[in-house]
DNA sequence: CTTCGAAACAAGTGTTGACTTATTAAAACC
DNA sequence: GGTTTTAATAAGTCAACACTTGTTTCGAAG
């Protein structure tokens, strides 16, 4: 899988989308992330596991708890992936026609 | 659902996402990206259906056939979603030491 | 060394959704 | 009007995955 589409789908999850948003905040543990989103401790653990595998989140642990951040890259990653369809939009003379002209 | 989460959403299956991919390099037929993609006419109709309830992608009907093109709005939603993101990588001057100080 | 707290791991359940084949709808052509 | 083509819709199957409860691991503290 690419690592855009892994991004995509860590991000597309409505919880897992939750949980970034809580980080970007700050830093926070898993039992913080469960108590906010009212989900059970192992699911959040496995969110968690999810978005880290693709790399938007890190583990720092200190002693007894895990505590989870954003990681930049993948962010940048896709909106730099995003940036590629700018060309799209502007040079569209409208093509359309073209496609049409063809078809006959 | 959040319009950034349907997008999301949208562009996280493999195949769709592969679609959007074909279609940045000009707008096609329902036939013809089920040849490129080797996938059976009503799933790519199905895919294409997800693709424009997201507002990804628009129809025109012409005769028989029904010619589908990118649509720029959600990608430009999605971008600019991204960019609130910079704000935190730059100004993070490391709130983990703060975060473990409050757990003392 | 026993207990307590935090979080990962295991196994099972239910739902979502990607795919299949078959059918229907609608436009073009004979 | 019947046939052909293009694509949407219907119904059913199967796999992926979000969630549950229960158990294990591990560090800290008594």
């Amino acid at each position: 899988m690419g690592e855009k589409l892994t991004t995509l789908h860590a991000l597309a999850e409505p919880n897992r989308f939750h949980i970034v948003e809580l980080l970007r905040v700050g830093p926070l543990t898993v039992g913080e992330i469960a108590d906010s989103l009212k989900l059970r401790q192992p699911q959040v653990s496995k969110h968690l596991r999810v978005l880290s595998d693709s790399g938007l989140v890190e583990v720092q642990p200190i002693a007894n708890r895990r505590i989870y951040k954003l990681q930049s890259q993948p962010f940048l990653e896709l909106e730099e992936w995003l940036d590629t369809f700018r060309n799209i939009w502007e040079d569209r003379f409208d093509r359309l026609d073209d496609y049409l002209k063809d078809m006959k």
